[in-house]
DNA sequence: CCCCTTCTGTAATATCTGATCCGGCACAGC
DNA sequence: GCTGTGCCGGATCAGATATTACAGAAGGGG
């Protein structure tokens, strides 16, 4: 944008044409096609490419990837239009910043749920019968242990694959088209996961893979996909949304169970506190 | 988009991948070609095609149009994320209760924040010279393990405590004012967690706790605490504003540590590859 | 366990698209 | 008025793209 006003009085005619069209609707017209954009800005398909040349890019397709990437940012965040103008807005401390980025995280999440796969996922993990098996990569491990703690307590045949990956694959040996793997890994996706994916894809295990927006390759091997937002102003990706989903998950679960869970759960805290005398 | 999402149920295993993927990175996807399209959802090309003719349009150039006019009312109209009021406004799932009260927990948590806790536990966490000592609760703990394989890449000296309580007891034996306990408990307080807590600071190791707004008993004997939300429509207690706080913190932790966590990134990241030959 | 239906990817095709070339045009300087 | 320079657009070409046909794979029901 900056790019096409900066460039502005070193244009040809025709050129200035272009841009002009071009700024008029904005980002639009230059993800269409050569042919249209030079019909809509009245000049010649060949001015379009020497005006696109110009202002840097070595090829229209170049052009075009920088504006969706620009087109992208702008339908993340919404208020980015602001960050040119209010210089004001500026010092907002970075840890709002990402408790905002979080909690969008999770809002986004939910809305692009796919129509069912919640209710379809959840039903697997309802299902007593279907022994269910979790593992996570490895930041996400952690949050496959969280929900294999809850799961534990609303359901039998709950297992968390742990130790190294040989180990796994043992485990693999025993699973058949009744097991449901509920897998998560996110961005800078693991080898051996995906691996693992497909190794149970092939042994017609039900995978679930929890993942990030850009779909983990071991997305392919799977029956339901669960994406979602990961990104956060920091180094690291945030796993605040996947936790968020996990637990819609098991609070799903808990209340499809209904009386079921409610009666394993006070067992439970019986044997706890049997086994478990007071500290002290 | 709401096209794809109803349309759901009713697609193949194939062009439901095609349509995941689409929602996962809604609208640019559908912007990309065919080609790229297919391959980023894991399937053929023609799938795709089929896909985008069951939701009912004529030719993938039809398609894209649409999604165009959509990119461009987004664009114009920056409010237009709340989606408009569909006329199936069903009745709201209970799930979108779920994720609304788990942003705002996020959001109040952030806020309520006490002025310069967030920076002091920071910076203890920032000291490579201070070991950290991590462990939580009956389900906390799974954070725990989450905050300490991120802390590990970032500094030296940080141990998560596992295993049996007489094991976290024997290991307070070597702890002293150096020391830093980052704990956590939640509603439903674990004894043995605030006697331990209590223990620590008898040998003034300096503790923080990470704990429910109404406080574990365990922040008493605490020098930092950091209260979150975790009241959510759900039968049980919400962690996710809990990790929003430790991912802050751990972005915090390496915006301090810059250079230092860098170059200790690369050097794990190293040993990782030697390790760790590509599967398969 | 086998057959039939449905689905899915490979391969071939026809169309479209971006990119280039070159002839013509306008304009400025002489 | 003439010439030379820079600009523009129609025609053209190679490559990419959407689309279709088909055959093999998968899945479900008897």
């Amino acid at each position: 944008m900056d790019l096409v006003r900066d460039a502005m009085p070193s244009l040809t005619t025709s050129e200035k044409r272009a841009a002009q069209a071009l700024v008029a609707d904005y980002p639009l017209l230059g993800l269409e096609t050569v042919a249209r954009f030079a019909d809509r800005a009245g000049v010649s398909a060949p001015s379009i490419l020497r005006f696109i040349g110009r202002i840097g890019f070595a090829s229209y397709a170049d052009f075009q990837r920088r504006l969706m990437a620009e087109v992208e940012a702008r339908l993340l965040s919404p208020l980015a239009k602001a960050d040119a103008g209010s210089p004001s807005t500026r010092k907002r401390a970075p840890r709002t910043a990402f408790a905002e980025a979080a909690a969008d995280n999770i809002a986004e999440t939910f809305r692009r749920l796919p129509n069912g796969e919640f209710e379809a996922v959840a039903t697997l993990l309802a299902d007593p019968r279907r022994p269910v098996h979790l593992i996570g990569g490895r930041f996400t491990d952690a949050l496959a242990r969280y929900m294999t703690a809850h799961l534990r307590i609303l359901r039998p045949n709950v297992s968390h694959l742990e130790g190294q990956r040989d180990n796994w694959h043992d485990q693999l040996l025993d699973m058949g088209n009744r097991d449901v793997l509920f897998l998560i890994d996110i961005r800078r996706y693991q080898d051996d996961l995906v691996a693992f994916a497909a190794e149970a894809a092939r042994l017609k295990v039900t995978t679930i893979v929890l993942t990030d927006q850009w779909l983990s390759p071991a997305a392919r091997s799977a029956r339901h996909v669960l994406p979602a937002r990961i990104a956060v102003p920091s180094a690291w990706d945030s796993s605040v949304a996947l936790l968020a989903l996990i637990e819609a998950l098991v609070a799903e679960v808990t209340a499809r169970r209904g009386a079921e869970s409610r009666s394993r759960m006070a067992a439970i805290e019986t044997i706890r506190r049997q086994g478990q005398p007071q500290s002290r």
